[in-house]
DNA sequence: GATAAAAATGACCACCTGGTCATTCGGCTC
DNA sequence: GAGCCGAATGACCAGGTGGTCATTTTTATC
């Protein structure tokens, strides 16, 4: 059929096409999307995309698949480098590689963005469901073993840990896209430094928030203590 | 010049086209709303449309208008209901107040949520400024306060903290609205007293965090303790 | 009821969209 | 160079868009 054929182009002309869609769809979203402007800025006709790709959604479809094979094999590198870690420093690792990824893939992440927000994606039920896999597949089991370890407080709802989790580490990733999320903290488009001060910030706040009993938190609280060396991103302004 | 002449229309009209308008840019957005659908949605004339509001965007700027000053208005209120409470008891109300606003006009929330993503709103930009005073001028005075009477712990930037909130509230509330978002928790379209529930144990989490040494937390922290008068929303499931 | 002013209408316009397909092109083999 | 065949092309289609404006309908005044 027709995606055979896009396969047997030659490697530059099939990468610039998967960038220039990606860009497009990253830009306007799936209906704004344009294969007339697409195609265009490709340098290549209309009809040829057809024949790769049947339509407009098989076009999508396809950028869709690469890009979450692509946050799936990150994941899964970061879960068995971490495997032996405390659960903060998961979480901690977790945020540093998708602030990572966000960098190296930031029309990517538009996509995803957009699609969360823009109910006329096609197939969008389905396809987020196989995005939020990262709650699902990736968090959960995390939670779930720092509560079994004394790590994480157990005496809360695993699932709603979770979302605490996935709410917090999301909207920090999306400052650094959407200037208007980041509330004056340097997180979009912020240095590495500052970003990494924050992460650390962060995840202190969320150990003082959910730790359990079994860590080594001595007195009300590990306030810059603990497992914090890389300085917590705080000024200390007045007391 | 137009829109006065909306205006000298009789209220239940006026109302039914503003309702209408929602209606249509709730559900498509900005660009992918259709004047022509809606005109025959509402029973009237397309170039009626034209004549009360000159173009697509000054329909889309009406409405606009017109949903920030409810929200102001409800936030001003709530302000004020709370200004002798604790901080954390001002962050529940918040909340509350937030998941009551988004079941009355739950496609007003839905048209910021797609602007918040569909970067081709006209005057997107200046109006998401305006639509984020909630941190601006909401959260962040609020934080300073509870700072400065030793509610918050003052050790931290202040930004990061009103970020942190916002980050949290504001996903509480997309779940609300976004199936994909509530991981399990119950969140969507969830009935009031499991949406109670929650709200109480993500305040409990925020104070763990969050609270400073003025509060009265007294052991290693204030475990289903202190201010929590409602029962906080966790099951008690292994130890 | 006649007249004038205001408001509602919908046919019409230029433009853009996703999608089609008969035609042309380009690189093989012999 | 001839012949072949898959690949690239872009004119073309139906359908939908925001926007216009001459015309008709409604309303108000006398």
């Amino acid at each position: 059929m027709g995606i055979d054929r896009f396969m047997r182009l030659k490697e530059p002309k099939r990468e610039k096409i998967v960038e220039g869609a990606v860009e497009e769809f990253s830009r306007y979203g799936f209906r704004q999307a344009s294969l007339n402007r697409l195609a265009q800025s490709l340098g290549i006709s209309k009809g040829s995309l057809f024949q790769y790709f049947g339509n407009k959604e098989g076009l999508f479809l396809f950028i869709f698949d690469q890009a979450v094979a692509l946050v799936r094999k990150r994941l899964a590198q970061v879960k068995q480098e971490t495997a032996e870690k405390d659960f903060f420093e998961k979480i901690r690792r977790s945020l540093a590689a998708g602030v990572d990824f966000l960098r190296r893939h930031p029309r990517v992440y538009r996509i995803y963005l957009k699609m969360l927000f823009q109910e006329d994606f096609p197939l969008r039920t389905e396809l987020l469901h196989r995005v939020r896999l990262f709650s699902a597949e990736y968090l959960r089991p995390m939670v779930l073993k720092g509560m079994a370890q004394g790590e994480v407080r157990s005496d809360m709802d695993p699932d709603f840990v979770v979302f605490l989790l996935d709410a917090v580490m999301d909207r920090f990733l999306q400052a650094q896209c959407v200037s208007f999320l980041d509330g004056g903290t340097g997180l979009y488009e912020g240095s590495a430094e500052v970003t990494g001060r924050l992460i650390d910030a962060l995840v202190e706040v969320l150990r003082n928030g959910l730790a359990g009993d079994g860590m080594g938190h001595a007195g009300s609280r590990s306030r810059g203590g603990a497992h914090d060396d890389s300085g917590l991103g705080v000024q200390v302004p007045g007391a």
